[in-house]
RNA sequence: GGUGCGGUAGUUCAGCUGGUUAGAAUAUCGGCCUGUCACGCCGGGGGUCGCGGGUUCGAGUCCCGUCCGCACCGCCA
């Protein structure tokens, strides 16, 4: 037996026991004839203490121990004379009566604890070391606990946790593949699954009623901050529902998990925001909600007073920052640097403060009388104190888009993005499709399998990108954490979805025939949801980056440093799957 | 594919308009220390300044290229 209580667990009433403890060295202290070690273990801290007039070979021992030696120590349960109170175990040490050095360590690249940060390059090299970091191992456990609410509701409500195979066919339609050579079937290749989107469908065509699943995820696309190449979904489907249905079985999903994992009781429901209105008020299909400045429009205040950059746009819309009226000069020209870099793309910005008497003082006085610049002040409810802003343009989107960024700016700069509120919302009613320039023609915006909404079917064949759609995200403080969709379950209009989106009969025969068959033999209504667990572990772990809350990630450029891969393969491995690299061009 | 920031001791970083022997903290090693818990005190070791080229009497510092990391845009049905 190795051991027979945790680094974490003895308190005062265990004093007097005889332990045995295993674990790290995570730091030694030398007083002269006296030792303390602390020995950590995933539960926690405990001290051991060795004593030369106890035991001084013992001591002797203890001094030469180096950091992430791991030790097995026996040794009795006493009350320390004086007691360390930022440690739950900090009311007792342990006298120890033996000492085994189970194996020692190497000197760790970056030493072991929360508020040492090796640099992400050498955590992930080292990660193994890493995850020893209680503040990275909280993650995990967080990420556990999740997964064990998450099957605990959903086997509540009678879903069945079902498996989808990991080999797949390639799908051409959104993102792109990863791809696996076959070797029984030389120069043909399976594709990891997006998503196991027409699987789960399937699924309900089997009559399974209400499935999930907890599922890796691939797509080769460029990473971010919140954005791996693998991922995990919480994906599910249930038959005989609408919409609504949906919406409130997942919202009181989402209100489960934030009592279990967060201890915050939600506010049902939660608000739903078309999709429309989302990029009106917020300019941003995920709207942060957690703070108001709304968008204000003002083409009917501000145009026509000889101010021609108003006079010539599409779009003239701002905000209200509530007491910012005490932004300097220079904080203004900083902020209309901001928006005026390439990444964000404003041409320029104007500013008005509403003084203390209520008069309002802007940048562009010399056009605008008192009286225009009080109906401006009425349109925002402003008040002494506070600060518009305003962008203008002449693509009413775009600008949005802008004004946008300048308001999570703005909330990130009034300390409005507090990590522990959280504003729920349901954005509904997305767009079917959107326009590709690249492709040069309509794309699926959720995917082609979302239901069109009812009363838009006609459109379908006059005026196909004013259809909107029977689908809707879960936000949670501007994080996409989740979407879905009714599902269409008719082959015929399937069949129809394909053709707008430019398939020919025989392309979506060849690639979707599986499903529009299936659909020929009596498929239930349905429809069905996937949350992103790696965006709300984050969330309620309140991380910058999913990376924190997955063991292995890879880096920004899709690699993993620790296991250095991807990698070439042996010339053996490619000839037994009769593949070929093509050779370097230099263009 | 693009933009920005960064790469200096094991680690985190400082290093000004180019100028003697490149610093600090921490880690580490040695010594002292019997109540520490970020222990303390004394002493030591530790650097191809990512890499290559250029400008210069002289480059960590300026220029060009390149590699790597991070953030973002494009992309992500």
């Amino acid at each position: 037996m190795y051991r027979t209580n945790t680094c974490g667990e003895l308190r005062l009433a265990d004093a007097g026991k005889t332990v045995t403890l295993a674990g790290w060295v995570q730091r030694t202290r030398k007083m002269g004839g006296m030792t303390f070690v602390d020995m950590r273990d995933r539960y926690g801290i405990t001290q051991v203490v060795f004593n030369t007039e106890i035991n001084h070979d013992l001591q002797e021992a203890a001094n030469k121990l180096g950091r992430e030696y791991v030790i097995q120590v026996t040794g009795k349960v006493a009350e320390r004379t004086s007691k360390n109170p930022k440690n739950p175990t900090g009311d007792i040490e342990i006298i120890a009566d033996e000492l085994k050095i189970l194996n020692p360590s190497e000197l760790p690249p970056f030493t072991i604890e929360d508020d040492t940060d090796g640099g992400d390059d050498i955590r992930m090299k080292f990660r193994y070391l890493d995850l020893r970091r209680p503040a990275v191992r909280r993650n995990l456990e967080l990420r556990h606990r999740m997964t064990m609410e998450t099957r605990r509701y959903l086997d509540s409500k009678g879903f069945l946790e079902i498996e989808t195979p990991m080999l797949v066919g390639s799908t051409p339609e959104g993102a792109r593949d990863f791809v696996v050579p076959s070797r029984m079937n030389p120069g043909q290749f399976y594709a990891l699954p997006q998503s196991p989107q027409t699987l789960k469908q399937l699924l309900m065509v089997s009559g399974m009623d209400r499935y999930f699943q907890i599922v890796k995820c691939f797509r080769d696309e460029d990473l971010r901050a919140d954005r791996q190449p693998e991922f995990t979904q919480i994906d599910c489907e249930m038959s005989y529902v609408d919409q609504e249905d949906i919406l409130n079985l997942f919202e009181g999903m989402a209100v489960h998990l934030f009592r279990e994992l967060r201890g915050v009781e939600l506010e049902q429901p939660f608000l739903r925001m078309t999709w429309a209105d989302a990029m009106k008020y917020y300019g941003s299909d995920k709207p942060d909600l957690r703070f108001g400045m709304k968008f204000v429009e003002l083409m009917d205040v501000l145009k026509g007073y000889g101010f021609s950059v108003f006079d010539n746009a599409a779009y003239i819309g701002g905000i209200c920052a509530k007491g910012a009226a005490h932004y300097t000069r220079k904080q203004l020209d900083q902020l209309t640097e901001y928006v005026k870099r390439p990444q964000i793309g404003a041409k320029g910005m104007v500013y008005a403060r509403v003084e203390a008497d209520g008069s309002v003082k802007s940048s562009v006085d010399k056009f605008y009388s008192q009286e225009v610049l009080q109906q401006m002040k009425a349109a925002f409810n402003a008040e002494p104190g506070d600060l518009i802003l305003i962008l203008s343009g002449d693509d009413a989107m775009k600008t949005r888009k802008q004004l946008c960024e300048l308001r999570l700016e703005m909330g990130n700069q009034l300390g409005l993005r507090d990590k522990n509120k959280f504003a729920c919302l349901w954005v509904v009613d997305f767009p079917m499709f959107e326009w590709s320039d690249e492709e040069q023609r309509l794309m699926a915006m959720h995917h082609p399998f979302t239901n069109p909404k009812k009363e838009d079917v006609p459109m379908l064949d006059t005026d196909p990108a004013a259809v909107r759609a029977d689908a809707y995200d879960m936000v949670i403080n501007g994080v996409e954490v989740g979407g879905g969709s009714i599902r269409i379950h008719d082959s015929k209009l399937q069949a129809k979805m394909f053709e707008i989106l430019g398939f020919t009969p025989e392309k979506a025969q060849e690639q979707f025939g599986f499903l529009m068959n299936a659909f020929k033999y009596g498929a239930p209504p349905h429809g069905g949801l996937a949350y992103g667990l790696d965006r709300w572990v984050s969330l309620f772990a309140g991380l910058d980056s999913i990376r924190d809350c997955i063991a292995f990630p890879k880096n920004n450029s899709g690699r993993d440093v620790m296991l250095d891969a991807p990698a070439p393969l042996d010339q053996k491995q490619l000839d037994e799957l009769e593949l070929a690299l093509a050779p370097k061009t230099d263009d």
